[in-house]
DNA sequence: GAGTTTGAAACT
DNA sequence: CAGTTTCAAACTC
């Protein structure tokens, strides 16, 4: 059907074509003929060609990051520049100039296929060329098979190297070559000429590997592979791979949703790497239809565990993050875009392959990184339809991602949510005069520097696991309860009862502490004074006494199978590093650490004595949040992923 | 959408 | 360290 459909195609673009030479007589009354032979009108009456399929057939990796690099600004130009060609050569009114974007692809396909094979048009071996698509599309799973051993390797090595920093040297060198490897699959395809014909580094040296097995795949069109649907059009600019990871900069947090799929726990998807998806242009983002899918959004963690900054946006759209949003887009703040780039590879591959997982299993465990408290807080307080009302005025799909509005802090300070969940601020955000953008970088970083000079842990997560001192825990069966995570530093509410989100802690999903100084404390996930919740939360508790077995339950479960994870290379690698953040002064001065679930622990320094963490335990009980699974997942992720990895602050601790 | 409330962050 | 101011999110109307 492919093969006809594009036959089909064809034929339409021939005809198409035939306005321009309406000057030819000749031509058209060629064409006219053609139009009324049996031939046409049988091609005519085929279905459709389906873009979609091409264009995965196109993307073996199917990297959500892709979009990103088709919408950066280089390549948007680029492919604007072609439509533009494409314009100037026909008539407007053709299908390709169509606003449907199917029509757009399938004329687009058309053209990708004359570049696949210059033949196809005139010795009409449509079939042929299936085969060799098909086989295309096999060699791609071949080598995205290869890519998951690599990826596999890596994981088997961070694995080993768990309490290693992710960006020490020994990993980067791991992570750089496997990350080259992808990179180079991404140049497969790219519209990158120069990549592509620039010999003998090892990023085209990994890519003519996979050209050439695909190459063998379709051995009987010769030559063809060195017209690969990707080879880049004759009019794009060379542009070298850090171009493209330049248009791979945009990122987004991913805030995960309470009520996102539960990810399998068997396949340790607790250390699922911080899927800081790049987002690009929705538009062409769209075309990883794969990737782009909600089952992917779902599982697209933030990169920055239980800061509560940035949890404070999770809860905010509590929604699935759509990474296929432009509206989202976010951008670590780095100084290594090409570093953010490679990790984004990875981190999309790893995307890829839990979709892989959802999609043969049906059930993927749910990495809550972020959700914790907000899942939890969205329940207890929907006073969100209001709130959710205002994400969606501020965005659409691309809710998950954080968008800031400071006016007046030009998104320097902690004040701004960006800023302090370590992204940049991008379009979405309502800021004025934001200077947290990449064209300021070195002014975020500064600031960063600065506000860590401070405050070592200003951009550390503020919420954090407090049961690994089980002497200091009075007893609490911690490893139950949300009490086992508090907020560092404890919240100093005086009117909102700790249960509104302007308290952190109740934000972030956590009783209050001792080391709490707020005023009429009612947090529902724990007051200071340790005491149950409110009568009214009594009666709700009791109400759901089910949902809290089960909640505990699932908590054992959780930790259960955390644990039993750990010792398997099978695991994934830790979360993927966060993207270097220069001005996180922790030594290494500037290198940020990843935020890995695999990380959970508490590091000592925070978790022992220069912490103001308290890691006694006030409430022997905990309410469980007034939802049932959602919550309980909420809980869950808050305790998992709450544990920061500033290993580097100890000797300061 | 505008205005208010709130508490963290920043400042003194 | 405490008090005050600034700020932006959360919230209300």
């Amino acid at each position: 059907m492919m093969e006809e459909g594009c036959k089909n195609s064809i034929g339409e673009g021939e005809i198409m074509e035939t306005p321009e030479r309406s000057k030819n007589s000749r031509i058209a009354s060629s064409i006219a003929k053609f139009e009324d032979s049996p031939v046409f009108n049988f091609l005519n009456n085929l279905s459709p060609i389906k873009p979609v399929h091409f264009s995965q057939t196109i993307n073996p990796l199917s990297f959500a990051s892709l979009p990103s690099v088709f919408s950066s600004p280089q390549l948007a130009s680029l492919r604007e520049s072609r439509l533009l060609r494409r314009h100037s050569l026909s008539d407007p009114s053709k299908p390709e100039f169509s606003s449907d974007p199917s029509t757009r692809a399938s004329v687009n396909l058309d053209e990708q296929r004359e570049n696949l094979d210059p033949n196809f048009k005139n010795d009409g071996e449509p079939s042929r060329l299936a085969n060799c698509e098909s086989s295309i599309e096999k060699s791609n799973e071949d080598v995205l098979g290869t890519c998951a051993a690599l990826v596999e390797g890596q994981r088997s090595v961070n694995m080993s190297e768990a309490n290693v920093d992710v960006l020490g040297n020994a990993n980067v060198n791991s992570w750089d070559s496997l990350i080259n490897d992808a990179s180079n699959l991404l140049a497969f395809e790219s519209p990158n000429a120069e990549a592509y014909n620039k010999p003998v580094d090892p990023a085209t040296a990994f890519y003519r590997s996979i050209r050439n097995a695909i190459q063998n795949v379709c051995g009987e069109r010769g030559n063809a592979a060195e017209d690969m649907p990707c080879q880049p059009d004759g009019e794009i600019e060379n542009e070298n791979l850090s171009g493209i990871c330049r248009g791979m900069r945009r990122r987004c947090l991913v805030y995960e949703m309470a009520g996102g799929r539960r990810k399998r726990v068997e396949d340790g998807s607790a250390d699922t790497p911080l899927l800081l998806t790049t987002s690009g242009s929705a538009s062409s983002d769209k075309q990883t239809a794969r990737t782009n899918t909600e089952n992917d959004c779902y599982r697209i963690l933030p990169g920055i565990g239980l800061h509560l900054n940035a949890l404070a946006a999770t809860p905010k759209d509590f929604k699935i993050f759509n990474h296929e949003s432009s509206a989202s887009g976010r951008l670590l703040i780095g100084p290594s875009s090409s570093a953010n780039f490679r990790q984004d590879l990875l981190r999309n591959y790893s995307l890829e392959r839990e979709n892989d997982a959802l999609e043969n299993d049906g059930f993927v465990m749910e990495d809550h990184s972020w959700e914790s408290g907000h899942v939890a807080n969205e329940d207890i307080n929907p006073s969100s339809p209001k709130k959710r009302r205002r994400r969606s005025e501020q965005g659409g799909d691309g809710e998950s991602c954080k968008r800031c509005n400071c006016k007046k802090s030009k998104c320097l300070k902690l004040y701004c949510e960006c800023f302090a969940a370590g992204v940049y601020c991008v379009e979405p955000c309502a800021c004025i005069d934001c200077f947290n953008k990449p064209i300021h970088e070195d002014v975020v970083l500064a600031t960063r520097k600065q506000i860590e000079s401070r405050n070592p842990l200003a951009f550390a997560p503020k919420v954090i696991r407090t049961s690994d001192s089980p002497s200091e825990i009075g007893g609490d069966d911690l490893t139950n309860t949300p009490a086992s995570s508090r907020h560092k530093r404890g919240c100093n509410c005086k009117k909102s009862g700790c249960l509104k989100k302007y308290c952190e802690c109740y934000q972030g999903g956590v009783g209050c502490s001792i080391n709490c100084r707020c005023e009429g404390c009612k947090n529902a996930f724990g007051r200071k004074d340790g005491s149950c919740a409110s009568a009214a939360e009594h009666e709700h508790e009791e109400d759901e006494t089910d949902s809290i077995s089960l909640y505990n339950a699932r908590i054992h479960d959780d930790l259960d199978s955390q644990q039993s994870h750990r010792s398997f290379s099978k695991k994934r690698p830790p979360r993927a590093p966060f993207p270097p953040i220069g001005s996180y002064a922790f030594p290494p001065p500037t290198n940020m650490r990843p935020r890995c679930e695999e990380e959970d622990e508490m590091p000592h320094f925070l978790v022992g004595g220069g912490s103001p963490i308290k890691t006694s335990s006030p409430n022997k009980k905990r309410v469980s949040p007034p939802q049932t699974l959602p919550g309980l997942r909420s809980s869950r992720k808050l305790i998992l992923q709450s544990i920061p990895s500033f290993p580097s602050l100890a000797p300061s601790q």
